[in-house]
Formats: structure tokens, C-alpha cells, sequence
RNA sequence: UCCGGGCUGGGGUAAUGGUAUCCUUUGGGCCUGUGGCGCCCAAGACGCGGGUUCGAUUCCCGCGCCCGGACCCA
């Protein structure tokens, strides 16, 4: 026996039933606002993330040299892979580019709740718009997932927030201030003691009186947010506030402004992003991290040697999805789920054979013996794998031309004639032949 | 990397310094026709390594994996 790799995970078949269901939904939904499906590498170079997010990331990555010396790491995100893509083949892509794609990332992280080594994600962006458009729709296309999976308004809230206004803000004080850190501090506003709090802002080098109107400024509410311009009195806040606002009517135009909630202090990764961040959050609070973000990055592009190209995406990650899922009481279950059992009794393979293709042509699951089992055994199989309907295909009723239906719920049985199983029905049952 | 809690057949458990309980499960049988129930038979565990001991599943150490947390979260 061996054990699997810490933070790696075996899906066995019943929850890889509800994953799938999952992720099936958040696929169909992005396809619905055509986004297309892309295939991506699970090895890129190393340096393409040391050159993104500095040497000390790849600490946290799982790298090697290949068999050739070249220094590759498994894919932690896939942002700077398609980046990468994107610059390419830019010439002949038609704007805007719309992609998805479902895929398994590595990081080599501690493990906890909703962590893991090998985890899987739905990426969705769109490059080649800088329209507070393509912003809301990114909201949409997550917004609708979740509701997609049975997610009520009252179960998550996007909280949205805007790179520029933090950043602007934070330049219209005076003194020497430490953006990055001051930043940091507000992402860890919620979490710590107000004093540790006031103390990291102050260690970025704002004056007490300045983290008082700081953190004022950060809990304006969404109808105020001009009192932001007016402070800051810079055309870069004025234009990041128009520039949200605009994203936040968008997004009521798609029907999912009632998702999203202003929150100025969601300060989270905000190191390549450029304009609007948010993050989906379990709005009960039982869940207590961050399900997943996304957000506007404008710069990626250009600094990975392309043409200047504005970009805005989303990636739900499904260990936290499901968390969401499960706690909002919505989460598939986690079960086989099997149409027909065709049972056999005797030497009626034939038949049974031709009745379950017939069934399968019509699209259902069927299973029928492939084990050479008695009656009992069979029936106790189909039982176990949640068969709805047994077709018993006996030599005795054969010998009448008939078969016997049993609908595994409730006992019934009703017999059928052979020729006219299934007939014309999609999916015949007990029911049908009363 | 750090902190806390765990680890007994596939799953859930019991007891224990002298090799382990019960339920469930799995395979087979009664059983080619009402049988998904029942009965019978069988299979299957002390995470790994080391130490202490006459003897370790039990006590000690290290490691692995799991659960939760800190840090981090591109």
C-alpha cells in the first residue's frame, strides 16, 4: 500500500459524479456567453513565473530540470499561460478573446480546509475589451454559475472593489507611504484587532490621523463614492470611481448587480491587477475564506511582450466551490446513477443484449450482467449501483414472448412483450404498460 | 516552514504490554424465476521505521498521511 502525495486526492466514483455535475454546470454557463474552450500545458518554464511574480515564487512551485536541462514548473495558475497564448497568436485572434478552460493546478502549499496541492479550477477571461462591459460580464458568467448549481442570492456576495481607487487613494496622502504594505494591511482588516491593524498602517507610513480618514475613505458606501473624488481631488481616483460605477451598472443591466457589494477593504493579490477585483465570499460567513476571485488586469499582456491588451477574468476553483455547495445545502449527490439494470436470466444474452443497445440509443445509462451472476446477485447489483428500472429478461417469460419491468423504488412490477420494449417510449417504465 | 488534534480490515468501531470486538462491506453458496430478504462459508486491520521490553497495536522517538489553524494565497 502506498499512500497518495500530501495535498493529492483520489476521486472515487460517487463524488467524482458530483464534481463532474459541478463543473459541467460552470462550463455550460460560460459557454452560454461564448466563451471557448481551450487546452493548456501542465509544464511551463519556470521563468515565466519568476519573471511575473519574482524569484521567491518558485519556493512555492512545483519545479524541476527536464531531461534536456530545461527548468519547467507544474502550471500553479494558468493566467500567464494563456497571457502567453494570447501574445502568440495575437495578430490573428479576433478580439475579444473569449476562452475557458477546466483544469488541475499545482502549488506547493500547506494543506487546509479547501487547500490543496493539486487543485481544479475553471479559468474564464476576456482580453481585447477594456469596456466596463467585459467586467460585469465576467461577474455575470460567475454569478450565473452559482445560481446554476442552486445558489441563492442570500448565499454569496461578490464583493467587488477597485485597484486604482486603493492605489490612489493611498497617493493622495502625504509622506512616504509603502503602497504594497498599506494594502496588505487592509486585506488583513477583517481578520485581526484594530490596533495591530492601525499599527501596520502605520508601519507603511501613514500618520494616525491619516489611518483614521484611510479607513473612512475605505468604508464609504456605494451611493457616496464621489466623497472618494472629492478627497482625493486626482483625475486617477475620479477615473477609477467613474470607472466602477460604470462597472456596477453594467452588471445590473445583466441582472446580477444583487450579488455584488461594494468593498473597498477586499484588498486580496492585488499585485497585477489593474482596475476592478472581486472576490465571492459565502455570505453566511460559514465559510470563512475567500470561494474565489477574479478581476481586471490590464498590464499582463504588454509585459509579456504583447501588443498593450486590457484583460478581465474569474476562476472558480472547485475545493472551495464546493464548500460553498455543500454548506448551502446544493452540493449534487454524491451517488451512482444508473437508468436500467437489464437482468438475465438463463440464455436470454441476446435479447437482453438488443434491449439494452435499444436503450442506450436512447441515451440511458444500462448496465447488464458481465459476471455471469445468479438472480439474486444481480438484483443485489443493481440495487447497489441505483438502478431505477430492472428489465428481467428470463427464459420462462421469454417462452411467452414477455419481459418483466421492475421499478426498483417502489417493487412494482408489470410484464411487457418483448417486441414492444422499448417501442416508442424515451424511457419506458412500470408505468407505461399498465 | 510553524502550531494543535488524529491514524485499528474497504467504511464505522471495541478492548488491550501477551496479535484484536461488533456492525457493515467484499467474494462465494443455498439460487436459472420473485430472489434487492434471510441463512451459511470465506476474505479482510493495529500507517511506516526504529527504540524500550521476554513480548509493543498499546510506552518513547523519527517519518508518512489525514483533519484544523498560522503564514501565504499569483
Amino acid at each position: 500500500m502506498y499512500d497518495h502525495v500530501k495535498g493529492f486526492r483520489d476521486f472515487y466514483a460517487p463524488e467524482m459524479a458530483a464534481r463532474r455535475e459541478t463543473i459541467d454546470t460552470v462550463e455550460s454557463v460560460a459557454r452560454g456567453y461564448g466563451f471557448r474552450e481551450v487546452g493548456t500545458p501542465a509544464l511551463e518554464s519556470a521563468q515565466m513565473y519568476a519573471d511575473k511574480s519574482g524569484e521567491e515564487i518558485l519556493e512555492e512551485l512545483y519545479v524541476f530540470e527536464d531531461k534536456g536541462g530545461r527548468k519547467v514548473a507544474l502550471t500553479p495558475e494558468l493566467t500567464p499561460t494563456v497571457a502567453r497564448m494570447v501574445v502568440a497568436k495575437q495578430q490573428a485572434l479576433a478580439k475579444p478573446i473569449k476562452w475557458f478552460s477546466t483544469r488541475p493546478f499545482w502549488r506547493y502549499e500547506q494543506v487546509q480546509q479547501g487547500r490543496f496541492r493539486e487543485f481544479y479550477q475553471t479559468n474564464i477571461d476576456i482580453f481585447g475589451s477594456s469596456e466596463p462591459t467585459a467586467d460585469a460580464e465576467v461577474l455575470a458568467v460567475a454569478a450565473d454559475a452559482l445560481t446554476g448549481l442552486g445558489l441563492e442570492p442570500t448565499d454569496f456576495e461578490f464583493r467587488v472593489s477597485h485597484r486604482d481607487i486603493l492605489g490612489g487613494l493611498l497617493a493622495a496622502f502625504d509622506g512616504e507611504i509603502d503602497q504594497q504594505a498599506a494594502i496588505r494591511a487592509v486585506d488583513k482588516r477583517e481578520k485581526i484587532e484594530r490596533d495591530s491593524y492601525a499599527d501596520l498602517l502605520t508601519t507603511a507610513g501613514l500618520s494616525p490621523a491619516q489611518v483614521d480618514r484611510f479607513d473612512d475613505l475605505l468604508t464609504t458606501p456605494a451611493d457616496r463614492l464621489t466623497e472618494l473624488v472629492s478627497f482625493a481631488g486626482t483625475d486617477r481616483v475620479a477615473a477609477a470611481v467613474g470607472n466602477l460605477q460604470a462597472v456596477l451598472d453594467a452588471a445590473a443591466d445583466l441582472g446580477v448587480r444583487e450579488y455584488c457589494s461594494l468593498s473597498l477593504t477586499t484588498a486580496r493579490g492585488l499585485d497585477y491587477y489593474t482596475g476592478v477585483v472581486f472576490e465571492c465570499f459565502d455570505a453566511t460567513g460559514d465559510v470563512s475564506r475567500s470561494v474565489f476571485g477574479g478581476g481586471r488586469y490590464d498590464d499582463l499582456i504588454e509585459g509579456f511582450g504583447g501588443q498593450p491588451t486590457p484583460a478581465v477574468g474569474v476562476a472558480p476553483g472547485y475545493a472551495t466551490l464546493a464548500l460553498l455547495c455543500q454548506r448551502a445545502g446544493v452540493w449534487p449527490a454524491e451517488e451512482l446513477a444508473t437508468d436500467y439494470y437489464v437482468l438475465q436470466v438463463g440464455e436470454t444474452r441476446e435479447t437482453a443484449a438488443r434491449i439494452a443497445r435499444d436503450l442506450r440509443g436512447r441515451g440511458h445509462v444500462v448496465e447488464s450482467d458481465v459476471s455471469g451472476r445468479s438472480f439474486g446477485a444481480q438484483l443485489d447489483y443493481a440495487d447497489s449501483i441505483n438502478a431505477e428500472t430492472v428489465v428481467i429478461v428470463g427464459e420462462r417469460d421469454l417462452a411467452d414472448g414477455e419481459v418483466t419491468l421492475k421499478q426498483m423504488s417502489s417493487g412494482d412490477q408489470q410484464q411487457v412483450p418483448v417486441e414492444a420494449f422499448p417501442g416508442d417510449h424515451d424511457r419506458p417504465t412500470v408505468d407505461d404498460f399498465d
